[in-house]
DNA sequence: CTACATGCAAAGAGTTTGCATCCGC
DNA sequence: GCGGATGCAAACTCTTTGCATGTAG
C-alpha cells in the first residue's frame, strides 16, 4: 500500500500540475495504517508534521487525486468517507454497523454475483469501491451463530 | 407502499410518543412518488401542504421513525439519503454513478451471496437496505453490450 | 517568470439543539 | 394537566470558495 513518488510526479505533471511538499505529505498519510482513511485522520496526521497545513488544502488535494484516479474515495455513509490510494487489486468493504470496524473483501468473492447482475439486471456494479453494510462476527445481533438459515 | 396510520399511532404509543398531524403527514410525503424519498421532497411535500412546518421537525421525526424501525434510511452517497416506509418485502437499491437513477432489486437477488458472506467471512450483510452503486444499462461508460437498446 | 498551489478567512450547505410555546392523550 | 412535540433561531459540522501570497518547474 505503498505510493511511488515519482510515479505521482509524473501523473501530475502530465496535466500541468505540480507535486508540492503538501501532496506528497498527503500521500504519505493515506498510506499510513491500514490503508483506508478518514479526511480527519489524514488531516490530523499532516498537522502533527506540519502545523501550518490547511483543511483546504487537504480537501482540494483529495478531490484533485480522486479526478486523476490516483486516489479511490469511498463513501461509508453517515458523512463518513474513506479515501486509499488506487490499487491494481480491487477490493471491496464491509463495514460493520454496530462496531464501525471495516473489513476488506476482494473482489473475487462478489465477481459472480456482479456477474449475474449484468445479465439480469443489466446493471454493470462498482467494481472498484463497493461498501456492504451489515454486522461483524462479533456484533452480529438478531442471528445465532446455532445452526441459523 | 401504503401506511397504516393506526398501527403507526399504536407502534408510537408504545413507546410514550404521540402521533400528531405533522408525523401524520411525513409519513404521507416518504409515501408519495416511488417510495423511495429524499429530505428535501419529503419537506417540499410538507411545506406546500402545510407552510408553518419546520425543517427541524421533519429531521426529528426522520430520526425518531427510523430509530422505531418505522422507515429505513438508505444512505445513497454523497449526502444523499434516502427514506422510505418500513416494508415487509426486503430490497435493495443499484443507484447509477452516472445519471443517479435508483433501480430496486429484490432481497431474493442478494440471497445466496448474503448465505456466502456468513459462510465465508462471518459477516452479516444489511437485509433491509443495501446500496449498490455502478452503470445502468442506459450509462455503463466501460462496456458495449453492443445490441444494446 | 508564470501559472499553479497554499493559507487564511469567510461563506455555504446540511443538520442539530436550546428554549418557549403548544397540544395529544 | 402533564410530558412530549413544534417552531424558531442560533449553533454546529463539514466542505467549498475568493483572494493575496508563495513556490514548483
Amino acid at each position: 500500500m505503498t505510493h511511488h513518488l515519482l510515479n505521482y510526479a509524473t501523473r501530475l505533471r502530465e496535466h500541468g500540475l505540480r507535486l508540492t511538499p503538501q501532496r506528497e505529505m498527503i500521500l504519505d498519510a493515506i498510506c499510513e495504517g491500514d490503508g483506508h482513511t478518514t479526511f480527519d485522520k489524514i488531516y490530523a496526521r499532516l498537522h502533527a508534521k506540519a502545523p501550518a497545513i490547511n483543511q483546504a488544502t487537504v480537501y482540494r488535494a483529495l478531490k484533485l487525486f480522486c479526478d486523476l484516479g490516483l486516489v479511490v474515495a469511498a463513501d461509508l455513509g453517515d458523512h463518513k468517507t474513506v479515501y486509499e490510494i488506487a490499487s491494481v487489486t480491487p477490493h471491496h468493504h464491509l463495514v460493520c454497523r454496530a462496531c464501525g470496524q471495516v473489513e476488506q473483501i476482494d473482489h473475487a468473492a462478489l465477481a459472480s454475483l456482479f456477474a449475474a447482475f449484468e445479465r439480469e439486471q443489466r446493471f454493470t456494479p462498482d467494481v472498484n469501491h463497493l461498501v456492504l453494510f451489515g454486522y461483524c462476527r462479533r456484533c452480529c445481533p438478531t442471528r445465532k451463530p446455532k445452526g441459523d438459515r
